[in-house]
DNA sequence: CGACACCTTGAGTTAATTCAAACTAGGTGG
DNA sequence: CCACCTAGTTTGAATTAACTCAAGGTGTCG
């Protein structure tokens, strides 16, 4: 009934219709089931931005893969490309990802672009930092936080697929049965609420502040909520 | 005697005789103590590029400070002042730092040294992660690497002061009871080096790696080692 | 169906935490 | 100068959250 409300007045909660230009990208964008591999480290390709969806970024480094961060809708990935001509990390989709070509040689980004690139880059380093602190219930909650946020749009609640165990236990830093034993333990709790059985679960998730807030808050402004 | 031959051939390791440049920008830098502020989140102020020592960077969110990830010598800190106009972190030296200023506003930055510093943020989102990940000794070495690494100047052993236990297990995610006891272990088994006792203690770091072999190993392209 | 990847659950172990107390160096003020 | 205070560090004992190992359940795909 909420996502009703949304589809009827577009404007609340900050949502615009979509701009032409929007039109033009959602044509040439590439969408990706989970756990799919986006790119690999070491090859070539452009930098992307992500529509919908959340992606894990690995360092891969002697054979071992290394947690790099979780990049999120809003988020550029692969801005190395414009740096180094190759990826520096592996990219897999977490849940459905959609993502749009964002640039492919440097010459043609505007310097505000690249800033404000490199603002969601500390953003995203930040909060790959807050998964790995805490409790587990804590880092769990967080990257679902995260996940949440980026699909949020406006909305209080979302509903996002539920990565498999083996990713939210290397991203979190936990294992496998510590990851199950804490999302059984949160939906006992109500904490969590859950949609659906083993795989091809999904859980509704607080959206939490939105970006603009964050960021406001973040440099010290005051915001008058 | 490594310092001596690497004064006698200054060419050797890769390390080279100051430019004028660099003579020039020595002349402006500022230097910071142990535990010393650098500035605070909210602050306005210019961007500082990180010439020796470590620097501890912090969220400062609804009272509490959340660690935000470590900068050593090379880094740029505080170019969110080029977008925002204020600081979004609060850093603080965990050693002896010298800092010279990197530019004031987002006009005079070229591209390519915006790139530059985009890979050397991406690169310090990884170490950070690394600062959280596996055993307590493991936690430790890394960060001791890692701030080793900033000021080892092509040598193979540095002498860095040990940071204060509060800092090193707020940085890996400890607490300071465990933090003391595993440098006593690391001292026990010879795998730490150290000199003096309590405060004002320093240990002998491996470098490790220079920083440019690491990028090239990042992006997937054979080194001859 | 069988093979496989993924998830769950239990029991025992361990690394790290918590709580508590003592020790040390450095600074302050009488 | 000494007594005192404080922040930082060390150490011990008890506790616990998370890990390991092991086995069984469940869905998917060839």
């Amino acid at each position: 009934m909420d996502m009703h409300e949304t589809a009827v007045h577009p404007h609340a909660d900050g949502v615009r219709p979509l701009s032409l230009r929007a039109v033009a990208a959602l044509a040439s964008t590439e969408r990706f089931t989970r756990g799919r591999e986006i790119y690999c480290a070491g090859d070539e390709g452009v930098a992307w931005r992500v529509c919908l969806g959340a992606v894990r970024l690995d360092q891969q480094i002697e054979g071992e893969t290394r947690f790099a961060g979780v990049a999120v809708a809003g988020d550029i990935i692969g801005a190395e490309v414009l740096m180094f001509g190759r990826y520096t990390y592996t990219a897999r989709a977490l849940s459905e990802v959609t993502l749009e070509p964002w640039s492919s040689s440097m010459e043609e980004v505007a310097p505000g672009k690249l800033m404000h690139m490199l603002a969601g880059i500390e953003r995203r380093s930040v909060d790959s930092l807050a998964l790995r602190s805490g409790s587990a219930e804590r880092r769990i909650g967080q990257l679902l936080g995260l996940i949440g946020r980026g699909l949020a749009l406006g909305r209080s609640k979302v509903r996002v697929a539920l990565p498999a165990l083996r990713d939210i236990a290397e991203i979190t830093g936990l294992t496998i049965e510590t990851v199950s034993r804490t999302i059984k333990s949160l939906r006992g709790n109500g904490e969590l609420e859950m949609i659906g059985e083993r795989r091809a679960r999904e859980v509704w998730v607080e959206s939490g502040p939105a970006l603009a807030d964050d960021r406001a808050c973040a440099f010290g402004v005051k915001t008058d909520r």
